[in-house]
DNA sequence: CCAAAAGTGTTTCAGCTACACCCATGA
DNA sequence: TCATGGGTGTAGCTGAAACACTTTTGG
């Protein structure tokens, strides 16, 4: 009991990235990885993290989320605690605390790249180090299933978009077309956005209206947990 | 850095019980609750819970939901981690994984009584100790979620139920009455049960089928983590 | 004018809800 | 035979899906 292991805070931290910005190809879902450069799992990616400090769980996410990306996410949630022993092959026990993140696509453009940080597709990543593997595809069945159900498709994109533009992160982050007409109603539906009077011209068709995120409505139903601040044993 | 928190799991354990079972009562949602006879929250109730010791996370969950009950959990599903510091009035930084757990109606019954633990109704507690009133209403909307949209209500009962008794784990649990006849189509429809050959007659009318779970059949969908069992950083 | 995307209207279908109705048992 | 819950049938409503159609721009 004396033994007490180690606590550390991880983050999946997902944005839409453009390969090529030249090119009309849609952007890809990624997320930032650390290359290793000691053991153990020398020379593998790994998700970004460190050791928990004096600060909230939420804060720590926040940092290490800072340190890799320079960037604040636009959207922040506990995902999962791993805490088997054994588990490091240095047979060190650490209880990790997992978040994932959503960072705006525009942030991400000018975000200053860091040493040893490399942003990978999220469908087609290498083995990576310890099970961040099982950890990555954890944390995009939980963004699948938020972005279908719950409001945070927004904060994938700038302050304000076209419906087109979010229907199209919808359609990379749930993998499948959407019908335009009935994704519009749907959205107006349930409120989760609002019109400017703006409108986006630039294409050879009719302009398209820009909305905004409705900041009246909850992001998603995240339960009884707004700020959760303390607890014990 | 080197100042490594305590890290501690509770668990709140949910039970369908009779206060008195003469009477024909629907029976209560509860939990069972520790009796503090020391600080910090010297003679508050408080989760079962305790610092981890050499073992998985999910051990320890089951380990303290036996020393308080004596029971093996029919479910069990990890909830929350709460770490943020100065959240222990005596200043010791303590890093809490909640964990959540059914048990089955039937072994409620003949599990022995232990000293210092009662069972206290889900929707009518006092002050706990910590914030444990804001663990247990976060574990109370789960667990209303998942008995709505899951395949995990059987776990409040025993071996073999009517779909009277599941329907009325449903209402409780929910809090809203439901159509007999509807209720029946849908259970059926989702295959989350299957019918035995066997009847459950004593009543003053027609004898009622007993159902089974359906062990073919995922309880719920938890995503990739079937059993997490190594991370890191 | 044509191509392309914005935006609207409408039909169809599946699933849920409400509720009427018959069945089988104990008293 | 009556009361009670077990179990079946079905009409109606609602929302999602599919898709035809009109509008507005750039070229």
């Amino acid at each position: 009991m004396g033994e007490s292991p180690e606590v550390a805070v991880s983050t999946v931290i997902f944005a839409l990235r453009n390969e090529d910005p030249r090119s009309a190809e849609p952007p890809t879902l990624s997320l930032p990885l650390v290359f290793r450069t000691r053991e153990p799992f020398d020379g593998r990616w790994a998700l970004p993290g460190g050791p928990l400090g004096d600060e909230t769980l939420q804060d720590a996410a926040r940092r290490t989320l800072a340190a890799t990306t320079g960037l604040e996410p636009a959207y922040l949630e506990q995902m999962y605690t791993f805490g088997d022993p054994g588990r490091s092959p240095d047979g060190r026990r650490v209880v990790s605390v997992v978040y994932w993140a959503l960072v705006r696509a525009d942030e991400v453009a000018h975000a200053r790249p860091q040493q040893n940080v490399r942003w990978l597709a999220a469908d087609d990543l290498p083995t990576l180090a310890f099970d961040h593997n099982l950890v990555v595809e954890y944390a995009l069945w939980r963004l699948r299933n938020k972005v279908s159900y719950g409001r945070i498709a927004h904060a994938l994109l700038g302050e304000t978009f076209t419906l087109r533009e979010l229907r199209e992160v919808h359609e990379i982050v749930r993998q499948k077309r959407l019908d335009p007409a009935n994704f519009r109603r749907q959205v107006e539906a349930d409120g989760a956005v609002v019109p400017t009077s703006e409108m986006r011209t630039g294409g050879a068709h009719r302009p398209a209206r820009l909305y905004r995120y409705n900041t009246e409505v909850e992001p998603v139903d995240l339960g009884p947990i707004a700020q959760p601040t303390r607890s014990d044993t």
